[in-house]
DNA sequence: CCTCACGAGTTGAACGTTCAAATCGGACAA
DNA sequence: TTGTCCGATTTGAACGTTCAACTCGTGAGG
């Protein structure tokens, strides 16, 4: 049925608006104020709608009402040319959710990510997007100023940490997050439970270790002696871990501010001939590649929740609305795994589960059929 | 400066025409067939829209061109919710060439992803795409039947197996790779060179191991019986693991047809006292966050050099251009780590380049200063 | 009976660009 | 001189939608 060498036609509003025997307008009406048109007409129109199978030209909507639909995020915010484990996920729950509200996501990079302006510019001249979403907040980070001088609409996935009166974030709740999962730690009987965090001086560490100290507390537990601390980037890791895993002893546990730590405690536990979950409970945060594929127990981030508060708030913002008055915080939940199981009877990390949840590159084809 | 409340009005071709006393095609000359135009004529045109900063109103060209500047890519090709390592980076780099060709990358997702067409004709039907880039192709894939018989634009990560008259596609060359593995191990002086694969039937697969066959056979040291082979979800691993590990025995190696496969073996080696690199060479394929935690040998994807291939694709297909004789393949590149070092005095794998690369979840403040 | 308000629907214009055709002024050949 | 061609530039129209203003008919209120 498909003409041969020139694509169909798509039918346009006019289209169906002669098709019905009613104006163009009408018909705009029907997709933009069903309530402005009589039930008879609606219904005459909806049907010629279906029937053409008509869909609005998004670069004429556009065009006309000065405004796009779609939003930008920059993808390598980090400085990596790839995404994080969270920020992957994020990027589909944010795309998802955007397309329930007839919004799109256009990915852009930027070539210097500590003077990133400039593609936000360019982007937004294109008049291709009506806002950003930002990831990877930081402090001095520019962007947010230069959005609110230019009355650009944006929200941030993270808090924006310089600008106290900027409200449009949504953020997860470290401190709620750390305690659930001491308190998970504590119901599997576990005792004592240590922290393994990061530097002083970090919002989202001092978070985190917040929840810690209150939940043991509450739990009668807390030993401030059982707290250590190593960076990120794990640098003379060795010496710290070793004496935080003494100190806790068999039988206890130990919560971390990141599943990249988590690793690093379940790898050192292994060298000194401790099981992870059956010796020492071991916990992680942000559920990610390396949570899953050795079995650690980790607090997975709501993303969903998050994309759709950050997206709704996004809308608000375009249309002049309020902004609420203090950004959103969201719980992460518990995924228990083997690192917190005791009963456990599966020796060395589960390759299985590994496999699972770990699509490996661009390879589709499982290998399966003989 | 900016005019409260008002957004600053945006310079228009009409603005820049008007300035450099010349008609608005004039304009629209300089910026798409500068040939067209006097060189005293570009030269002060071409001042006004930098004075100006002039950018064109990409829904208006859209609209006016009946032609969108974008391209789509669908994000859970997969089923899952995330993007697989390989994805990741292959995103930001489509995003990186598409900025350099002006275009732009519109990222969507699919209820079903094995009935996925509805998403595509959507898209599609609002016209802010042009054309489509595929990832995770498969066996029985509807869409690249689908997107031919309607005239679509697109490109393939990935061979198009079921219509080998498309040849759209780029892909890695897994033989080759596999065959620099090889020689990369002999060449640090491992033998015998075992092979653990996916289990035969699958194209990939198939082809990765016809690249250990051949280059195992040029060093003279082709042992047919050194290779086993594990589904990728690993299903009763184990004691193939040991089998093999077994057979190629001390001073050995064995090449993997994935890094999950990879990881699996590293486990196992641990798990009987072996070392990863001291004792027996290891070595994945695709260079992911595990082979880079585990200081696993890998092979990496050149994801940049596909994304600009298939980008110059689609333009040439958009354009009606006849296609490609036949699809691209890429040879993977080794990167060695310590998994293929004899020498390395470093006994468990390193947290610290774990670090580096795992850019762990939103957080970005690196809890680093005091 | 007249006015006014209101619901329902229509019409002209505009968004910013590019296509297609028209214009203009030389340069050049007959 | 005249006609023709050509490069350089301009002009009218169109892409598909929505805004803003308008028309038309009906019913309520005075």
């Amino acid at each position: 049925m498909t003409i041969r060498g020139k694509r169909p036609q798509r039918a346009t509003l006019v289209d169906v608006a002669l098709a019905a025997h009613v104006s163009r307008q009408t018909v705009s009406n029907v997709m933009n104020n069903p309530g402005k048109v009589a039930p008879r007409t609606l219904a005459k129109v909806r049907g010629e709608i279906e029937r053409l199978s008509f869909q609005p030209n998004l670069a004429a909507r556009a065009l006309r009402q000065r405004k796009a639909n779609a939003l930008g995020i920059e993808l390598n915010a980090t400085g990596h040319r790839r995404l994080g484990n969270i920020q992957d996920s994020f990027l589909v729950e944010l795309t998802i959710t955007a397309r329930e509200q007839d919004a799109h996501v256009i990915t852009f990079a930027v070539e210097d990510y500590l003077d990133p302006i400039g593609e936000y510019e360019r982007l937004l001249a294109t008049q291709m997007v009506a806002g950003f979403v930002l990831t990877n907040t930081r402090h001095e980070d520019p962007r947010p100023g230069w959005l609110r001088e230019h009355d650009v609409p944006f929200v941030s996935f993270g808090r924006v940490w310089d600008d106290p009166s900027f409200t449009s974030w949504a953020d997860v709740d470290g401190k709620a997050g750390i305690a659930r999962g001491v308190r998970h730690l504590a119901d599997q009987g576990y005792g004592p439970i240590g922290y393994l965090g990061w530097p002083h001086g970090s919002p989202v560490g001092d978070d985190r270790r917040s929840g810690w100290v209150s939940a043991t507390k509450k739990l009668g537990m807390h030993d401030r002696a059982l707290q250590d601390v190593i960076p990120q980037d794990m640098t003379d890791a060795g010496k710290t871990l070793r004496s935080l895993i003494d100190r806790v002893g068999v039988g206890g546990a130990i919560v971390c501010v990141s599943d990249t730590l988590a690793v690093a405690v379940h790898q050192a536990l292994l060298d000194i001939g401790l099981i992870p979950g059956i010796d020492i409970g071991l916990m992680g945060f942000d559920d990610d590649d390396f949570a899953q594929a050795f079995g650690l127990t980790s607090l997975r981030q709501p993303l969903r929740e998050i994309a759709k508060t950050l997206l709704l708030s996004l809308t608000a913002a375009e249309s002049g609305a309020v902004a609420a008055s203090q950004g959103a915080v969201f719980e992460p939940t518990v995924i228990p795994r083997r690192s917190t199981d005791r009963t456990s009877t599966n020796r060395s990390p589960s390759a299985h589960e590994h496999a699972i949840t770990h699509t490996a590159g661009n390879r589709t084809d499982d290998g399966g059929s003989s």
